[in-house]
DNA sequence: GATCGTTTAAAACAGTTGTTTGAATTCACT
DNA sequence: AGTGAATTCAAACAACTGTTTTAAACGATC
């Protein structure tokens, strides 16, 4: 094995694994072609085959490869102690982060959006070594935030507890808008005018608005006491 | 032309376009093959190059016809005179109702989404036809329910108006609240508990947390008075 | 320098895709 | 019944897919 070359030769893995990126991520596991990955690495097409044994075997690695990455460079918060209300624009901008910066060009989170909706072998364990992590810290967070809300209540007003679904219901509504700006970006680039979008819609201002409106809805009691039907 | 028969001898063409939606659905246009619609439908392969000319041709008119049907059977409310947090109610319901109802198996919906992350040829006039109009009447309804708020406010709080932006990430988070559970459909199937489901994940309740939500975010200045960077 | 395991190369394979062909069939109308 | 257009059918087409094959090139070790 040669492991002096770092420039632009690389190994031949490595160059699959880099070529693939962009190309499972643009046109899903499906539609993308091995052919197409090895054209754009400068490998040979039997590569797939010997390195990593079949097309979902490469597919494994880069969503594995992915991840971790992803992962390291936008870590889980973990301030347990500290202020539940910046613990939470701490983990929304963690989210937006992940969905949103697009380091090499985007392809990293579409890569796991279309998991979404054409899930592969791999769904499963995307959503619970990805997904969960940063979910239940969520439902931690906004479930702290909530009772501390309701410590400084009047007395009059703590007659009923807020339901566990509340807060369930309340974690998805923060991570479906974070994920919408992903996932219906070809709607709202159609819909906004890109000066707006140009101006409004980065990570910071995004993060600032979903976090707002969270605080906004922990603090009102239409929401964390639902009343009965109307 | 025979229109004689309507029990469970159709047409060819209906029994194609029947056919075609669940499979345009589950698979995704590309995944979707021709033999597997005419096998579901009962007809020749060569059917579809009859009747539609070729698969986008048979694509197109099933999107038409199935935006139309959707159209008629949750229209945009357009209550314009009323109460805007009852219009805004009635909007998230439509929305939900349009996502998640699931008349035929839920298809209808899922062959939108699809749209959103894998656009074919059809995507813009989706979007201009389908999205736009319900979006813009949530902008208009948002907008007037902030006026609403701030003409109540103390005249001391008027200094700062709530620009457009605002309005606009308030309305994309409520879309993206109510499209999240489609799309994260498979995701949330393993993050939530199914009796969890069960119980308060239906069409009625999230369209209440949703609004709820809205309202609080609506009412809490510190969603629609963005501050300068803390 | 010969040798053996590792890696790459071009080509072919078997399967599936959307589409087309041309004949057979159906149907309304005389 | 006969006619002519509309429709359906089985079969084949060309293009593309993931994978395999077989040989060639490489690289370290003796």
């Amino acid at each position: 094995m040669s492991e002096s070359q770092c420039q632009t030769e690389l190994d031949t893995r490595t160059r699959l694994l880099e070529a693939a990126g962009p190309v499972f991520a643009a046109r899903g596991y499906d539609r993308a072609t091995v052919r197409e990955i090895c054209t754009s690495a400068g490998v040979n097409i039997a590569s797939v085959g010997y390195h990593f044994g079949d097309k979902l075997g490469l597919y494994r690695e880069l969503i594995r490869e992915t991840r971790e990455a992803r992962e390291r460079q936008f870590p889980t918060p973990n301030t347990a102690g500290g202020d539940p209300a910046v613990t939470l624009a701490r983990i929304v901008r963690t989210l937006m982060s992940r969905i949103l910066s697009a380091d090499h060009s985007g392809w990293e989170s579409q890569l796991f959006m279309r998991e979404m909706q054409s899930p592969t072998p791999v769904f499963e364990d995307i959503v619970e070594q990805y997904f969960r992590p940063i979910y239940e810290r969520l439902v931690q967070t906004i479930a702290a935030l909530i009772e501390l809300e309701q410590q400084t209540d009047t007395p009059t007003d703590t007659a009923t507890k807020t339901p566990d679904h509340v807060v369930e219901h309340l974690a998805l509504t923060v991570i479906g808008a974070c994920v919408h700006h992903k996932v219906g970006a070809g709607a709202i680039e159609i819909l906004i005018s890109p000066e707006r979008r140009k101006n409004h819609f980065d990570i910071d201002s995004l993060s600032r608005h979903i976090t707002a409106v969270t605080l906004a809805a922990v603090r009102s009691n239409d929401v964390t006491r639902p009343a009965i039907q109307p």
